[in-house]
DNA sequence: CTTAATGCAAAGCCTTTGCACCAGA
DNA sequence: TCTGGTGCAAAGGCTTTGCATTAAG
């Protein structure tokens, strides 16, 4: 498992080389924090890199995300709120994973399995619409909060 | 057609004052034009108010689309370039509508039907988390733009 | 060395809020 | 009349940009 991590990044750092970005310690530490949580904020990669002790502005942060974001390394992902959520794009999946956002506690889960290729296939017939990608959120009801509404009725 | 809409429009003001909200001429112009257009942003609304020599402050057009949203007569969506795009609930449907969002142009499609009811099982058995509601958007390149590209090979 | 990358602060967007004035019901 | 609604301008979040300084290759 870390192994598995720790060759992922070093691929990452390759194909960021190879692109012609010079591999700073920011962006080595923004990977780095990337590896170990799921749907970040900037604000979030950015406190996080504080709180080690590593120098780091924000802008920077903004800066390496989109640059990650091109090299398709990471995803970004828009919720409601407007806050925009990276992640690292696991194995070599092209697809955006689904979520589900719990409306109580706000946290955002994550479905491993992509559901959606038939549906693909049936958009594509149905409105010859060339699907590439795609983005499915679900709201609802996460399962801890439905335990906690139940233990106060 | 056009007696659908204005009855749907009678029903929605009905609703508005039922829920205690005054009936203002900003709020008639708004939800006018919001039936003659689809995706509108609020900016879009401000403006083509004004176009029609009719007064209205950005502030209000939020307000209002804040007001009919919590009556869930329209819909927000919020896509990647983060600007919140609202649309009126036609029918009766408790879902929001599948978008198609060319990568192309720029131009976003509606999906009429809801194609994710088998999923939202799935989803709620494998997860056990109660889904309330979702957002699917698929990304890709509409019919028109890929005949334009066609053409210029 | 050379040029890209960084950090800060300022500016940009979209959206929300405060407040005095106005107008539906 | 009475309270909510409006409009303006100011403030708020998130994100981007300008610019002098720093450091990777």
């Amino acid at each position: 498992m870390v192994d598995n991590a720790s060759s992922q990044l070093t691929s990452i750092k390759k194909k960021i080389a190879n692109a012609g970005y010079k591999l700073t310690p920011q962006r080595e530490m923004t990977l780095q924090i990337m590896a170990e949580h799921e749907h970040l904020s900037a604000e979030e990669i950015y406190m996080e890199v504080k709180s080690r002790n590593a120098g780091i502005g924000l802008a920077t942060v903004y800066r390496t995300l989109e640059i990650l974001t091109d090299l398709k390394v990471i995803n970004k992902a828009t919720f409601q709120d407007g806050l925009a959520r990276y992640d690292l794009n696991r194995d070599d999946k092209k697809h955006q994973p689904h979520h589900l956002l719990c409306l109580k506690c706000g946290k955002i889960e994550e479905v491993k399995e992509d559901l959606l290729i038939d549906i693909e296939q049936t958009i594509a017939k149905r409105y010859q619409f060339d699907v590439q990608d795609h983005r499915l959120t679900f709201h609802g009801v996460c399962r801890e909060c439905q335990s906690n509404a139940k233990a106060l009725e």
